[in-house]
DNA sequence: TTACTTTAGTTGGTGCACTAACTAATTTGA
DNA sequence: TCAAATTAGTTAGTGCACCAACTAAAGTAA
């Protein structure tokens, strides 16, 4: 542990980075015309009722901003559409369109199977620690 | 390991992305004027001797256009300069003004200490690991 | 030499991340 | 009840990441 920012951050951001790299390319192998974020907001969309965008940024992890564009973009693509909730009229309310329910059905086996090549190697001790210790450096952060 | 993308990829995601924050809020604290990329130029633009871009970008994982546009931001502070190599005209060599080698000397103690508070009630063992798992994911994804 | 290939770096376009400032709706509390 | 504070979401600006297409310089081989 001897050097300051590169030793394990730049490992983290590079390894973080190869994940989501390699999804993204399965995605164009399957001919998935979305961003790997993009099928994330599909996915939390369909299996969550009445998702609010400040819901469903808490979820993935990112800033309401991001969620915003992100949700955008799909409303453009015409697979997302925002309600305005009754109870609430400054929330949003998001649905998957017809074809955006489509998408995400037909494409949940195939995406489920893209994450197993990352753990090659690696057993359920390995995951639980790598959950451990990630885990404890966020907290270490916040 | 039930969910597809997101039971690894988010937590690797999310925690990538709060290193950094931490150690861009610190920057801010001691009132460094660049970001944590930019830094990281500098810093290994300071360790080289006649650094091409391209073996910085090797150095910091980045790939080309970014590492153009990170040096590009610094030549404009005037904390950078490229010269070309007098044995290869396609190359670039990379050398710090003397503000930047000032700014970089100054503050290398302090960012030092910076990365030390991600690992508060870890220990080696699981640094070790923390680093075998990360790097096999990328492996398994290369 | 002349043509083919490779390599270093740049540029354009798009998407995500973060901060700050903003609007509009809701909640709180005197 | 009504002003102050909070909350959901948006917008603007900047920086990094990735792809693809490009320029220019080297290297390679006939």
């Amino acid at each position: 542990m001897k050097e300051p920012y590169n030793q394990y951050s730049l490992l983290l951001d590079r390894t973080a980075r190869k994940v989501k790299w390699y999804a993204q390319q399965q995605f164009k192998e399957l001919g998935f015309d979305m961003t790997v974020d993009q099928w994330l907001v599909m996915k939390l969309t369909d299996e969550n009722e009445a998702l609010s965008q400040r819901e469903l940024a808490a979820l993935m992890y990112k800033d309401m901003p991001t969620v915003t564009r992100i949700v955008d973009i799909l409303c453009t693509k015409g697979l997302v559409e925002r309600a305005e909730s009754p109870a609430d009229r400054r929330v949003s309310i998001l649905t998957l369109t017809e074809e955006g329910r489509e998408k995400v059905t037909s494409s949940r086996k195939q995406v489920r199977s893209i994450r197993l090549k990352a753990w090659e190697g690696l057993n359920e001790k390995d995951f639980n620690e790598f959950n451990r210790i990630l885990n404890k450096i966020y907290e270490n952060l916040t």
